[in-house]
DNA sequence: GAATAAACGAGACGGTACGTCTCGTCTTATG
DNA sequence: CATAAGACGAGACGTACCGTCTCGTTTATTC
């Protein structure tokens, strides 16, 4: 969303660099704002207050105070969650919704809702999110059904976008539509169901 | 949401009542700006001059313009949908999710979304979507679950809670957080794969 | 500039009536303002602040910040100065004239000067300041002239028009474009020499 | 107001010397930008842009960008304009008022206006107008007048600051203050009442 | 049938955030 | 070391929407 290397002919552009303290302060005032009153608390005017940062140098570099959200919410998550391969299926995917269930949990939780909430009217928010975010975290769903498979451990024939929406759905229902409680015992449930399935054998 | 019956003391109450084609001429209003610009485009000024009713008259009967917004959901929303009992849970799953998915791809499914998306930071429209919306599907998941396991169709380990979470989930996360399709084959696919799970037995 | 009598069709309008009050409080506070720092330092929102009147109303009436100003000072104006009749041109003139430099040299001859100074970068406020001062003055100095001719005191072949710009641009050449005094015996010396002429008889 | 000849200590400094190219650069640029669009319009930025000289450079040879209005326009006056010594009074004062007046009509004269207005509220452009034109323009009011009084033409009587206000003032007032027509016939009309005076013998 | 009571339309209003603009300063790399 | 390029802080601008208010009018019940 940044333009975070603007750089264009050559490896140095001419004039004043852009200043990286400025972008690093932005960020995290905005992230600091998100968590103290949510993303509606957070103004453009409180961002430049709280960061030192004028207001012109924020428009210049995001587009709205939307796309600063975004920004700072990626990169203060903290993005080296990794993707658990331990040899079994349902060991990585526990693994994996556990720590979604925990980031949810935790004090950043209600501002990615929020920011998901934000991408239903504002397609530029919600590209982002899925691109970085939700891509990412689908990428190891797909990988550790794969290997699954691989391994004989799971059924070949369901496609692996449903499989994945069948593991981390029931996450993101319960922390956007529910106030149903969001815990490792819950996170344990959703999966061990997924993989047994509903139905007697 | 809105005080439908404020009759306080008697059956009648002094004073000019409530015009009642006022209320219908906001909902439609609301209802027909949120599926031409979506709730941002939705302002209570537009509502105001759309349905000839004052801002005043408006914000008497409710308390801000989101909750005019959920109400006029509601109100066009068709909950004749009934709760599908065929005798098969496979069937009557597969009957609930396709309507569920249909309704999100339909015109009024981003309007939904963006209602979800504003429950996020307003704790109002959250409950009100949870107990005029969620709750009643939920209520009608869980029935054809407890059939199930009745008939002995369904594990009855499995909380009733999480095997709701399963069938709906993955359809709502489909339409908040990717921009994957929702057909009538995926929602049999996610049904399918719900209650067969994962693994292989 | 304001519309101080949207009075439309009938004699009382729908709705909430302006009130008087907001825009008497605007006017005063941008007077003040002006006086105590000039044009520049009049700010919209030092007026709001002051006023207590919104922002967004003062835009509702006035146009830009400018209007607010012209207006502000034109009430400000004991426009009630009126137009000396005594029987001799000379008397008549050097009272008016006297009457300006005193205006001019007194506290809102400054602002003055600096309306006349926007105005030469905005039409509208030239347009205002000549209908609604310009206008009044050179009226008077018309009158001075018309009523001098019939009573044979003053040359009947010389414009009216060049004759007011005689006794009246000299001292506003004098607040503009030098830093010349302006006091009773300069307005009383530019009436004596554009009475008699430069030139020996 | 510009520093013409920074020379320090030596006949030449160390150092790269300073551009005289720059300089007119910025002066033509910013002239051609008053014309275009008059004072507003004519912002630091597009002076930089258009002449080729970073807005750093600008900054560093005039405080503000009032500074480099004046310097522009006095640079592209044709100051050449003379004093008339025809051996009449009345003839030179009538070629200095033609002159004055047919550059406030000209291309220039809009310019001129507005810088006295910016003069108003900013004493720096005030001073140098004063220093570098009214001057000037009244050192050649008051030799036509005592040439005149020492022929005999003119009143000896009259203080020659009152005498070249009378002359030069109402040409100003109706540039400034009016938007009635500056001609040829308009500054001689001028010049003859100032002379003859208003009032009968 | 008047008096009372409440709903209603019109629209002015205070508040608040938005995103834009220009000014004048600063920080680099280049000549 | 002067410059061009251009990022930056400060702060005013004018707009938009929110939700409240103040009118006069309309429509019902109550006396």
């Amino acid at each position: 969303m940044t333009d975070t290397a603007p750089t264009g002919p050559g490896p140095t552009r001419a004039g004043r660099p852009r200043s990286a303290q400025s972008r690093s302060a932005v960020l995290r005032a905005t992230a600091e704002l998100m968590r103290e009153g949510g993303l509606r608390a957070m103004t453009t005017d409180l961002i430049a207050a709280r960061s030192g940062v004028s207001k012109a140098t924020i428009y210049k570099w995001w587009p709205n105070k939307y796309a600063v959200a975004v920004d700072a919410f990626l990169s203060a998550m903290d993005t080296a969650s990794g993707a658990p391969d331990t040899g079994s299926a349902a060991t990585d995917f526990r693994i994996a919704v556990r720590g979604i269930t925990e980031f949810y949990a935790g004090p950043d939780g209600r501002t990615f809702a929020q920011l998901i909430g934000e991408a239903q009217s504002d397609p530029a928010v919600a590209a982002e999110l899925r691109e970085h975010l939700m891509a990412t975290r689908r990428e190891v769903g797909r990988g550790i059904f794969d290997r699954g498979v691989a391994r004989g451990e799971l059924r070949p024939d369901i496609d692996r976008e449903i499989a994945v929406d069948l593991v981390f759905g029931p996450v993101m229902y319960r922390l956007l539509a529910t106030n149903a409680p969001l815990d490792v015992a819950t996170a344990d449930a959703i999966v061990e169901a997924a993989l047994r399935g509903l139905a007697l054998p």
